[in-house]
DNA sequence: CGAGTTTGACCGGCGC
DNA sequence: GCGCCGGTCAAACTCG
């Protein structure tokens, strides 16, 4: 839904590059079309906008529902449930959702003390990412390499539960299970466990996040990168690359409405300026742009 | 033909 | 000790 929108956010964007990719001489005849068009474009950014806010909303209010759900949830099972502890908790800690209020419960090891199992794994991390209900695929891009080396349907959750490993370096430790959430099937749950030995593939994907500074080679993969320093909007990695698909990586979670818009436009131009494909393929617009008028100039 | 995926079999931990 | 269950292995298969 949010996703859908800054779809066609980015395309109105894409369709003004087009638009001044015009010859000149047309573009006389047609500014009042244009300025009209223009109009109309940024009425619908706005109405955009408007829905944006609204989902937003709607989102962060179904979000402290399940969080509550959740709690209940964990409360529950740990006074009545002995087995199955470590999944238990495993379900009710460590989230922390691309696309959620509770950006702040970065996982970590944190609870290792309790999972004498676990510690001796190294980091646990989960991530939880938002993708579209009719991509049945468990493949998240999150810009490292994964090789899947089974899938196995839990008896918590009906839909079944891939395991990869990190297949960029071959001494890599780090593994990764993904699995579709139980109560929103849209929403794809990864668990990250240790941590990566090896420089990412590319810091081009983890240039689609907020922290621009550099990633330590030692931070694990997507948990570390994918939550946004910053509270207002929260980018995934789900297709990390392209510029053409930045707006499908947007998930949005604004909590102060006021500067909504702004900031998509900020994230969205800082996103699109650090992709070198996008840079490329706008250099080639505006030399294209430069050869036509130069060559409208000799006629 | 090689790399990646699928899927049934197997293994080990845990609760009873 | 037995059975259940999650995790892993590896042969078969697919795809580029």
């Amino acid at each position: 839904m949010g996703v859908s929108s800054s779809v066609l956010f980015l395309q109105k964007r894409g369709d003004c590059v087009d638009v001044e990719r015009k010859p000149s001489p047309v573009l006389k005849e047609d500014t009042g079309g244009l300025v009209e068009e223009l109009h109309r474009m940024s009425t619908e950014n706005k109405k955009l906008t408007e829905m944006l806010s609204i989902m937003c909303e709607n989102y962060n209010a179904l979000q402290n529902h399940l969080k509550e759900l959740m709690r209940k949830n964990s409360d529950h099972q740990l006074f009545n449930s002995r087995k199955r502890k470590a999944e238990s908790e495993d379900n009710t800690n460590n989230i922390h959702g691309i696309n959620g209020n509770n950006t702040e419960s970065i996982s970590s090891d944190e609870d290792s003390s309790k999972k004498p199992r676990e510690s001796t794994k190294g980091k646990v991390s989960r991530v939880v990412v938002k993708t579209e209900k009719s991509d049945n695929s468990l493949l998240l891009k999150d810009g490292y390499q994964w090789r899947k080396y089974g899938q196995k349907v839990t008896r918590d959750n009906p839909s079944p539960r891939a395991y990869f490993k990190c297949s960029f370096a071959p001494t890599c430790p780090v593994k990764k299970k993904v699995q579709r959430s139980a109560e929103d099937q849209s929403l794809l749950i990864a668990t990250y466990e240790g941590e990566h030995n090896h420089q990412p593939p590319s810091q081009v994907e983890v240039s689609l996040g907020f922290n621009r500074a550099a990633t330590p080679a030692s931070v694990p993969p997507s948990p570390a990168s994918m939550v946004s320093p910053r509270p207002t909007v929260t980018l995934d990695l789900i297709q990390p690359g392209l510029a053409n698909n930045t707006a499908k990586n947007l998930v949005h979670e604004v909590k102060e409405k006021p500067g909504v818009q702004q900031f998509l436009v900020e994230q969205m131009a800082s996103s699109l300026t650090r992709d070198p494909s996008f840079t490329a393929a706008l250099a080639a617009a505006i030399s294209g742009r430069i050869l036509d008028q130069s060559q409208i100039e000799k006629w």
